[in-house]
DNA sequence: AGCACGCCGACT
DNA sequence: GTCGGCGTGCTC
């Protein structure tokens, strides 16, 4: 008989409070359901996370206002995967539930009642005319039933819909069809595998029980066939799927082409630009099985799959995969984790592997299938280090490039201008006095924004006109320093004027819709100049580029942050593989001051894989991660003797062994809003001996006093220094 | 994190 | 006299 329950909350607290389980609720109350209860004034959802008959708090405890859930709405193995994240990287664990479950289920809405409608097919036999509703009855003899919110994506409009149901011939339910599981598998046309694939599928086929593999093939060899076709055994199974992408990874041709391969078997995504009511939908198909495979981002490997067979994790290199805040986990490691667990294989694909993986597949953890064969059209790139020094450059371009680019847009080729910073320039200056446009409230400059004629900071969002005079000694002489995409557009629509500029950035990109347009505009073929940040560099295929310009290595070789190689090398190698793709060799042109310098030679000579190896052998000298293990305190706060005083008292005079201490030091800005930020860096030369310390740091601080003055995070793993 | 309690300064 | 500033402490 239990008469306790230990419940998690959403509280910033390292432990869980317990609650009286009254005797009406006895019988029905579980580990994994969610309770109401009064905490303090307030009242609170949380879980159910242990039966008791005993507590420590016995004469304090308050009964259990309700419970919301008369089964449990999680089950064991997802209730470890979250314990297993808060504990790793140590979050609170009702925090950490929160993260876990979508919105609606931590609001404490009834998992059965707010389902998205889908619409099923229930009559095949009575004929339509129209040819649209015709489509629409296809389509749901191939994929089952389809949520009402993915119909006008699929390109049926609400008429088409209508009609179909006031005849009868479909109806609107929330009951997912599961039928999936028993009917055999169809298959789409696929491909015949180049001898490399099927290498790797075998590989991954030949094996059940849990074995990571890390995939890495060149752009264009071919990794996505390997997915969908080891997706086949587990699917003729009747068993569930996870395939997990970076933010900007999930693109309706990625979508299409798994449906398209999969006919008769749902296909649900999982994504930040859902509803709510989206998401709790495909939350409950993961759980009743009436979703075969999930296509999603980060979040989605806290999904509660009933017959969970096989995750693939996608460009497994990608940053978005970490959270950057409250629980702080990385979805590749916990897919991980979750695949041993669950005894399934995972698969990591990527073109440039984090060095981490490349480790780890280089001292057995994981199975390395490699694919160097790109598919007939493809070719290998050329790459060219244009060397900057002395050359004269206009907005950032160098004479050298701009003839390249010429001879492109001569041969009616496309080329791609590739440059991180948004903005005309990221700072003015005065000519006079060298006075710098910065920002008031952060360390760091305040960007020319030229068509709004604004100052804008990046970091804070503070905005102010540019001022006609010099603040500093009244000259009128502000000039813009350093090259931002508005600029080097501007720029080469003036160098060429008869071609077409594209800018892709996120200021280019804000309206709704504006970036599909651009997309489809570069499609056309046209000669063109594309020039934009991080967001032209991933995902998107242009096969009528011949030239990418890569313009500022050189801030990638020498950063304060140690993964910003590793960063540089995977940018070059992605964006190189956005060049060439119809048929004949496309140049890859780096423009650098530092044209010698070992990682680039090492990069373009030998590529990515020597890369990979030179890199780690020099993070092993230094003792940098993969090859010790790191964490980060990090604290902000508009008092710098706060920050101060809580972390130098973290400072202990002796370390236990296997365990530095680095710090404080000034986070890479060290004023952001106001607000100063500095950090402790933690590392140890064992994991198990790194968490012990954590663990002991964590439950120090969560009683400090100097904490409370503090905001502080901890970041174990972290995959950016700022 | 919320939310209360509590003890000091400037107001209708 | 009270309204409200935010320091301190607690939540099963």
């Amino acid at each position: 008989m239990y008469l306790v329950a230990e419940v998690a909350l959403n509280v910033p607290l390292y432990r869980n409070f317990d609650y009286l389980i009254e005797p009406h609720i006895q019988s029905d109350i579980a580990v994994g359901c969610r309770v109401a209860v009064q905490f303090g004034r307030q009242q609170l959802i949380g879980i159910v996370i242990k039966l008791k008959s005993d507590s420590e708090f016995m004469s304090k405890l308050r009964p259990i206002s309700s419970l919301i859930d008369s089964h449990p709405i999680i089950d064991g193995h997802l209730i470890s995967l979250v314990e297993f994240a808060s504990h790793y990287y140590q979050n609170p664990l009702g925090e950490s539930y929160q993260v876990a479950l979508p919105n609606l289920l931590n609001k404490g809405e009834d998992l059965d009642k707010s389902a998205v409608p889908i619409i099923k097919l229930v009559d095949q036999n009575t004929k339509v005319t129209g040819k649209k509703q015709r489509q629409l009855i296809e389509h749901l003899i191939d994929s089952g039933s389809t949520p009402v919110t993915e119909l006008s994506a699929l390109g049926f409009s609400s008429s088409t819909v209508k009609s179909l149901l006031e005849k009868s011939i479909i109806e609107k339910t929330i009951e997912y069809n599961r039928d999936w599981q028993s009917k055999p598998l169809a298959k789409g046309d696929k491909p015949k595998l180049n001898r490399e694939q099927a290498v790797a599928l075998a590989a991954i086929n030949q094996q059940s029980g849990y074995t990571c593999y890390l995939l890495e093939g060149v752009t264009g060899s071919g990794k996505t066939e390997v997915y969908l076709q080891a997706l086949e055994k587990p699917l003729q199974q009747g068993q569930q799927a996870l395939v997990l992408v970076p933010e900007i990874g999930l693109t309706p041709q990625t979508v299409n082409r798994f449906r398209r391969r999969f006919p008769n078997v749902p296909i649900m995504l999982w994504h930040s630009a859902m509803t709510d009511h989206e998401r709790l939908s495909t939350w409950r198909a993961a759980q009743n099985q009436s979703a075969a495979i999930v296509i999603g981002t980060r979040s989605s490997v806290f999904l509660p799959f009933a017959q969970l067979a096989m995750i693939i994790v996608d460009e497994e290199h990608d940053l978005s995969f970490k959270q950057q805040d409250s629980l702080r986990y990385h979805a590749r490691d916990l897919a991980c984790f979750r695949a041993a667990k669950l005894a399934i294989p995972l698969i990591l694909g990527s073109a440039t592997p984090s060095l981490e993986s490349v480790q780890n597949a280089k001292n057995q953890k994981y199975q390395l299938l490699t694919l160097t064969e790109r598919a007939q059209t493809q070719t290998d790139n050329q790459y060219v280090l244009l060397d900057m020094r002395g050359q004269h450059q206009q907005s950032g371009l160098a004479q050298a490039t701009l003839e390249y680019i010429k001879k492109e847009l001569k041969r009616r080729k496309q080329v791609m201008v590739f440059l991180n910073r948004r903005g005309f320039s990221p700072s003015l200056i005065c000519h006079e006095c060298g006075w710098l446009s910065q920002c008031q409230r952060c360390s760091a400059n305040a960007t020319y924004h030229k068509h709004i004629r604004n100052l804008i900071c990046h970091h804070c969002g503070s905005q102010e006109y540019v001022p006609t005079q010099c603040p500093c000694c009244g000259s009128t002489q502000i000039i813009p320093a350093g090259q931002g995409t508005e600029q080097v557009a501007e720029f080469l629509s003036e160098a060429f004027p008869d071609t077409p500029i594209t800018r892709v950035d996120r200021d280019s990109t804000r309206k709704k819709g504006s970036l599909e347009a651009a997309l489809n505009e570069i499609n056309k073929g046209e000669p063109r100049i594309l020039i934009g940040t991080q967001m032209l560099a991933k995902g998107h295929h242009f096969s009528e580029v011949s030239l990418v310009v890569i313009m500022d290595v050189d801030s990638g070789l020498y950063s304060y942050d140690f993964r910003a190689t590793e960063h540089l090398a995977q940018l070059i190698t992605q964006v190189s593989g956005r060049a060439g793709r119809s048929g004949e060799a496309g140049t890859v042109l780096l423009q650098t001051h530092f044209p010698e310098h070992p990682l680039l030679q090492d990069l373009i000579n030998n590529g990515y894989q020597d890369f990979a190896h030179y890199a780690l052998t020099e993070r092993e000298e230094m003792q940098l991660p993969p090859f010790n293990c790191l964490a980060i305190i990090r604290c902000e706060s508009h008092n710098p003797n706060d920050i101060n005083n809580f972390l130098y008292d973290l400072i202990p005079e002796q370390l236990p062994s296997g365990i530095q201490l680095l710090g404080p030091v000034p986070a890479a800005l060290e004023r952001v809003a106001g607000k100063y930020r500095y950090q402790l860096h933690v590392q140890g030369n064992e994991r198990k001996e790194l968490h012990r310390y954590l663990n002991q740091l964590v439950s120090y601080i969560s009683q400090s006093k100097l904490a409370t003055k503090v905001r502080w995070s901890i970041d174990i793993d972290p995959v950016s220094m700022a």
